[in-house]
This record gives structure tokens, sequence and C-alpha cells, in this order.
DNA sequence: GCTTGTGAAGACATTCACAGCG
DNA sequence: CGCTGTGAATGTCTTCACAAGC
């Protein structure tokens, strides 16, 4: 979910809903496997199994796209690759700063999936001066006094925050003053941000406690409506919704 | 979002909604905060300016809970703490296992998160056999080959993989058949799990492309409804949604 | 009087089911 | 004939607005 802001302006760009666009990377992530072993068209059904989505789910979002397959036939994945990319602009560069290396920030930086999909690490950053000039993978870590001129020299706009919950809305201020319009958080800490700029945020220990729900549901508690830590018999199948993408909330990943 | 199972039985357990148990943690983490600053006391209005959310929304949540408030003065905090940990399981001791000790995988040991909220990090597995034994966040790194084991003996029933993309797939297959019924996957793959498994994912491209999404429709793009990659006019507010807890699909993060 | 708790309204999302078209 | 694309139906979530109650 986007936090800082209180509510959205209902400006759901340009028609696509917000869920669908949650959806898009899934279908993206599909395809691309579908195009490595080259794999011409793929229909609705076989793509949405992919993706883990049912199908007419998936043909609606296509929808909002444009009309990109053909009757009879399926979609052409090349070309709905390429669709996709674009319309989620993955098709241009996106240089993005880490802040914060910590585990969690080395995590990130080593992650592969950044290049495959237009992100450019442009920098890594560090309050830690003795971490500055060290290489984590294969990028010398800058002290945060040059967070500004980093942000500026590099035409930055995508800011992800690794850092402790204590530093991160202080981060998050000198991203945003630097010229940053879009922040994914880490720290576990609701990030308050002026209007214009977009914040998604990832949290373990959100994503633990709603597991821990369903887990404690499907373990005894059937009639009891209070307290009554009672029952071990399993229960059938309780099973967790979707992100909603949106604020689909969503989940969390912190260090300390 | 859960990912495996293509659509849930609508079972909402026991009446809570979950868009309202992805809030749960965000109103834990806020009424913590305020426990420990000694606050006795909170409004909605307070609360849910503390949660990032508005205060009808998070006075319906409250609802689903029961009445633990008072008219005319607010929620006492304490109290709310204890209901809302007891609500999401948090009373109980929660062993959990993680899965592929790479940078994230260390990373998520040494979260701090955890024994707070009632999770405990019972093992540490890792296929690599030169990591076998090493000590990550104070705690020595078991193989694979112990997974069933170590399972059985700690009772766990929540699993973290935090693989390479290749490897996920299997070694959910074996958390489950060793008895895990919830798995928070790292890993950018769909899993595929037997009903009554739980499965929440965290993909931080996923969260990245979403926000370049966003970011773009911010540069540009008006009239145009093709490829146009015209204007560079920065246009007004477009606020990421939330993320739809459930499904809340959600949110990414995962090694090379 | 101030704040909760909640019906009712509205917005949004998913699913159904079938017409349309290659 | 098969599969897409989409109106209509259904379900879920959010927001409003106010009655109820301390």
């Amino acid at each position: 979910m986007a936090t800082g802001r209180t509510h959205r302006p209902a400006t759901r760009s340009r028609g696509i809903p917000e869920a669908t666009v949650a959806r898009l990377p899934l279908y993206l992530r599909a395809l691309t496997a579908l195009s490595e072993r080259s794999v011409p068209t793929v229909s609705s059904e076989e793509l949405a199994a992919a993706a883990g989505v049912n199908s007419a789910k998936l043909r609606k979002d296509f929808s909002y796209l444009g009309s990109y397959g053909t009757r009879g036939v399926g979609y052409d994945v090349e070309y709905l690759v390429y669709q996709i990319s674009r319309e989620l602009g993955l098709t241009q560069d996106w240089p993005v700063v880490i802040v914060g290396i910590g585990n969690l920030g080395a995590a990130l930086a080593n992650y592969g999936g950044f290049a495959s999909r237009g992100f450019r690490v442009a920098a890594l950053i560090d309050a830690d001066p003795a971490m500055a000039g060290k290489p984590v993978a294969g990028i010398a870590v800058q002290h945060t006094d040059e967070l500004e001129q980093i942000i500026a020299d590099n035409g930055v706009s995508i800011g992800v925050i690794a850092t402790p919950a204590g530093a991160a809305q202080q981060v998050c201020d000198r991203l945003v003053a630097a010229g940053v319009t879009s922040i994914l958080n880490f720290a576990p800490t609701v990030l308050t941000v002026p209007d214009g700029v977009d914040v998604r945020k990832v949290d373990l220990s959100i994503e633990l406690q709603i597991l821990a729900f369903h887990e404690q549901r499907k373990a005894g508690e059937d009639a009891a409506h209070d307290g009554g830590r009672t029952a071990p018999a399993v229960r059938a199948a309780t099973v967790a919704a979707d992100r909603k993408g949106p604020d689909g909330d969503v989940p969390a990943v912190m260090p300390a």
C-alpha cells in the first residue's frame, strides 16, 4: 500500500486499474520464460496457469492494454512481452539508488533481476564512513554526504530505502528533496511524503504475521469466538488472498 | 498474493476480511510504539495517522475484532495490543525455518523484528555443503539433507524460502511434505502447493516495476494513447494504491 | 461534546458467461 | 471450432455520515 498519503486522487493513470498494474510484472515474468523457450503463442488459459491467476482475470487485464490477442489462437508471446514492457515503462533505463547497505541492502545490490528489467543500480549509499569505498556487488559504496550529488548527477527518480527504521524518514526526506519521486521502503516505518511522491513498502514481519493469522485458524478455533485457544484438529483450506497489489498493502522486509 | 491456488474458498476466516488482516500488523506496530512511550489511550484519528491509513477504515477494521474502544475517549493502547496480538496468533510461539542462506537469507536471519513478534528462527538451511556449520546470526547453518528432520523436531509450520528461483519449487515441495503449511516465498517463481497450504510472496522486482509504471506516468504521456514516448512535462499526483494486503499481491525480493 | 461503531452508499475488483471473430 | 474480449452480475473494500454512548 501507499503510505504517507491518506487517500489517493483516484486518478487511475489512464484507465489501467491498480490491481491490473500489480499483475503485469507477473505476466511479464511468465512470458519471458516462454520467450526463452521460443514458444511463439500462448492461450490465456496457459499463461494464466503459469502466472498463478485465472484466465478470466488475465483476459480482463489484457483488455485494458488493448486487443493484443488473436481469437481462436491466443497471444503472440514476443509481442505481448513488448507491449507489457512498454506499458510498465521498462523499455527505458531507470537508475536506482539503494540507501542502507546492511545485509538487506547488499542482498538487493546483488539481486540479478534488476538489469534485465531496465533497472540499473546507480549507487549504493551508507551512513557508515567505514563502508565508504568498499565494493558491494561490484559497486563502491558511497557516503550519505554525497546523496544529493549522486541523485542529481545520475538523474535518479527511484530510491530504495534499506536502512534501520530510525533513519528511514530522514533518508526519505533527503531523497525527495533531491528529486526522487518513487520510493521502495524496506524499513518498518510509515513514511510521510509530499503529494506526487509514490511510496511502496515491503515488510517481512507483516507478511509473517499474516501467515501466522491463517496458520492459527488452521489448527483449532471453530465455535469459540473468544480467546479460547482450544482445539488442535486441522481445519480445511484457508487460502491467503492476493496482495491487492496496491495496498494490496501488503509485505515487508528490513534490517534490524 | 497467494500463489499456486487459483481461487480461494472465500472462507474468510471467521469473518475478518483479508484486507483488515493485512492491516492489523500495521496497527500493532503503531500501538507498540505508543506503548513504549507509555501512552495510555489513543483515538482512531491519531492511531490512523501513525499507521498511515484513514480513521474510518481503522474503526471499521477494529469493529471486526469487537468493540474495544470507549466512545468519547478512544482505545486503550495496552488492551488493543493484546487483542490484536491474540487475533494474529502472536501470543504463541512460531518456530520458523529459513531455507537458502545467501545475502537475503542472512538478512532475514539477522532481522530483529522476529523475536518480538513471537517468531523464532528454529533453523537456517542451505544446500551448499560449504555453508554447513557456519554461524549466521548466531545460528549454525544446516544442510538441506536435514530439512525433514528439522521440521519434525521443531514442529515447524512456517517456512521461508530465500533460494534462487530454480530451487524454490523443490524446496517448497519438501517443506510441505514435511508438514509446513505456510510459506513465505522470496524466490521469483509461482509456487504450486496443495489445498490448505498458504503461500505469500515477496518480490522486489515486481515492486520496482510497479513504481516504474507510475513514474513513467508522472513524466509526459497525456493524450498519446500509444507508444508515443512524448513529453517531459511533469504531471500531477499519481499515488500508488494499497497493497491489497491479501493478494494484496503484492511485493518481492530475492537472491540472484 | 467528543469519539466510537456501523448501516448504507459508492468505488473497485473478480468472476461469469457468451457474443464475436479469426 | 476455439479462444479472445467484454458486458453484466457478483463480491469485496472503502468511504460517508450519523446514531449511540461514554
